[in-house]
Order: C-alpha cells, then structure tokens, then sequence
DNA sequence: CGTATTCTCAAACGATCGTTTGATTCAAAC
DNA sequence: GTTTGAATCAAACGATCGTTTGAGAATACG
C-alpha cells in the first residue's frame, strides 16, 4: 500500500463514485439506481465499483458514512455550545439539532441530494440499513434527549424520545422537500429549505412544551 | 363484458395480485419487489398482472387507488362531522385527519402494509406518482386548511399550508413506524399506533396553535 | 349443443442487473 | 531499466427483470 497512482486527477475515482451515487440514489432510490448509471454519471468504468467497494451494499454503506460523521459531529458540536447553560432556551436545542441538517442540504457537494438520500433510508425497509442509522443517530440522539430533558423537567424521558421522534421525522421529511405543497416557483430552493427550518423549529419547540395529559387527548373513539 | 369467470374462488386473482403487491412494496419498496415475487406470494399466474393491470406501474397505481378512495373519503366524513361547528376544537380537526389513516393502518386485510407504501410513495421521487398522490391529497387538503383557517384565523394560509405540509410528513412517518426508537416488545403493534397518534395529535395541537412569528425564530445565524 | 369470451398457464423474449475475469496502463520502488 | 503492485478497461458471466406469446382450460351465451 503505497501513495496512491492516479493522484493527479481533480477528484479520485472513489469520490466521484460517491457523488454520482449519492445523486442518483436520490433521484431513482437504492434499488432503482444501476451501478452502470452511477459509473456512467461519474465517467469511471463499471468495474470501479466493486473494486473500490466490494459491492453495492458497500457502496451505500459508503455514501452514508461520508456524510453521517460529519452531521453528528457537527450538530454535537451545537449542542454543546448550549447544553447546561442557563440562558438556552428550548428553541436553541432544536436549533442545534435542525440547523446542521439544513446547512448540509445547502453544502455544494451534493449535501442536498445526500438529505433525499437520508429520507430514502427512512422509508426503506433494509434491516442492514436500519442498524447503521440506529447506531450513527442513536448516538447524539440520547445527548439531545438529555439535554430537553433538562430543559423540560415535566417531561417523562419515555415521553421525550416519543416527541423527538417526531421531530426527527418531521425534520427529515421536510428537509428532503417532500411536501405536497409546491412551493411558489419564484422561491429560490435554498431560500424554502429556510423557511421550512423556521416553520419546524417554531412548530417543534410548540410541540415539545405541550404539557404532558394523562390519558388521551382527543375524540377517544 | 359480461359478469366474470372464475369467480367462484376464495378471493379473485385481481385482489390476490394487489394484496400480495402491497406486502411486497411496502418490504421491499416499488423496484425491489418484482412481478415474480409479487405472483409468487399470491399464488397466479407471472402473466396475470400484465393481463388484469397492463403493467407493473398500473399495478402500483392500482394498489394505491384502492386504499386512497376509502382514506379520502372517511377523512372527509370525519371532518364533515365537526367543520363549522361552534364547539370543534383544534384536536378534533387534527383527529378527523389522523385517526383514519390510523383506522387504516389497522385494517386486518393489509392496511398496515398500505401505510408502509404511503410512507414510501412520499420517499419516492417519481413524478407520475406524485401527481397521482397530489391530485387526491390536495383535494382533501384544501377542505381541511378551510376548517384549519377558521378555527385559526391569526395564521395566515400560506402559514396554514406549511403548518399542516409538516403534520402529514410527521403523521406518515410515524403512522409507517419508522421511527428510530424501538418500542418496547411488550407494547403490541397496534397500541404502539394508538399511543403514536395522540402523541402526534397533542403535538400537532401545539405546532398548529402556535402564534405566528414576524420574523426568524431561533438563532438568526 | 356449439360458439364466443374470459382467464390461466408454461415458455420464451430481449433487456438489464450486479459481479467477475484477464489483459493492459500507469506510477512508483529498487 | 526492470520489477512490482495498484488502478483502469473492455468484455463477458449467470441471474433476474418486465413483458409478450400462443395454446389450452374454464365459463358464459346463443
């Protein structure tokens, strides 16, 4: 294992494999994205692939990795600027937890595509998948549980995984842009990703003061 | 065209292939599961789907208009119940719009599976089957903004659609039960549903009441 | 009855899938 | 300059995909 040949092209094969792949499963899903379309999006040979990743499954497992350290980190990395302190408040939390998210889906390499990818992995079934979420999110989402915890100490801690939940939820749907309203065409993309972060912080902070009520809310049918 | 042969067996091939296709998206998702799984599972002939349906998509759209009709139309009359009424709170709007798909999701004959294929045609980005899906999701939706405005009439309607855009994103991603927190085992399938519905109506109540804003929320960044 | 129509079935179609192979090209090591 | 190993390439592998075909079975209708 030496430095690598090939060097002295403006991105490696290896990361213009996972672009091409990150786009392309975004747009036609992990069982409908062909390794020939991705190797024919990334100019490389269709033997890349497996040469580099073993496998499409490697692959996938790949482009989550890339970007999945990089979002826990840095919305860890939020959290702990506010967590414990006197002065934070509930829209500050959120505000770690939603804002790395949105700031990747407006990163210029793909982050939007990636955020579509993510909600992809949401809806897929994949046990292989839901393991390597579960242990990437799992992670800091006990440190965000904590800290509402802290900030909402009416709260039972079964209740609050149950609301953060949701969010979560409501955050990846929302950043992939899969509303059914279509947003006015005169609206720049990253201007509705905004507006959208706004509206869930607003709406998530709402829904995680509600008091806690003992038994059902609505029409108990 | 006369009345069908075969009719006397238990349930016809036409049903069978959409029962079996439902499963089948749901696990594996429209361009995982293949005609030959799908046959296979409902015990027909491979060439039954392309002589009852035309195609696998007209088949995926078969799957959905069965299930959609029934949805539309029980959210409807469940609104039509408490829509401008004076009593009708907040909750009992929300209520007409979740418990439905939470009734559906509890259907013996594969509902459950269906709400696991919504939560997928969301993820999708196939633009045939977005319209599909808007052209009976927006009708509903308009009827439901109406109530919503009427009982918020603070919010502006814009404010109202992106409002209640992120309820359907949170309700179907928690409806599918996708979410990251496992349940505990001893919690049966269908109370995990009920419990998820009113945290979500309760959530919902608290996001949609919450008064509107001029200018950004949390940290401007 | 016989004819017509509807439906089922096994088999095959061409296309595309993920993966593998073996030769070739390239850059560094000695 | 020769050797070495990593990287790329065209080509093909077997498997599976959605779809079509044509013959046969089952029902309906005269």
């Amino acid at each position: 294992m030496t430095s690598a040949p090939y060097a002295s092209r403006e991105r490696s094969t290896k990361e213009r494999i996972l672009g091409a792949a990150e786009a392309l499963f975004a747009t036609h899903g992990f069982a409908g994205a062909s390794l020939r379309q991705v190797t024919a999006a990334a100019r490389v040979n269709l033997a890349a692939v497996n040469y580099h990743f073993g496998s499409k499954d490697k692959l996938i497992e790949e482009v989550f990795r890339r970007r999945l350290d990089e979002l826990n980190s840095r919305r860890l990395a939020a959290l702990h600027k506010v967590a414990g302190k006197d002065g934070t408040s509930l829209e500050d939390v959120l505000d770690a937890y939603i804002r790395p998210a949105l700031d990747l889906s407006r990163t210029d390499g793909g982050g939007a595509a990636f955020v579509r990818v993510l909600a992809r992995a949401y809806a897929e079934h994949n046990e292989t998948l839901r393991r390597f979420l579960s242990e990437n999110y799992g992670h800091i989402l006990r440190q965000f549980a904590a800290e509402f915890g802290r900030l909402l100490p009416g709260l039972a801690k079964e209740e609050i995984y149950w609301r953060l939940d949701i969010v979560t939820g409501a955050l990846t749907y929302a950043m992939a842009d899969f509303g059914i309203i279509q947003r006015k065409s005169d609206v720049a993309e990253r201007d509705h990703r905004e507006t959208a972060a706004e509206h869930l912080i607003r709406f998530a902070a709402a829904g995680m003061r509600n008091p806690s009520v003992s038994n059902a809310p609505a029409s108990p049918r």
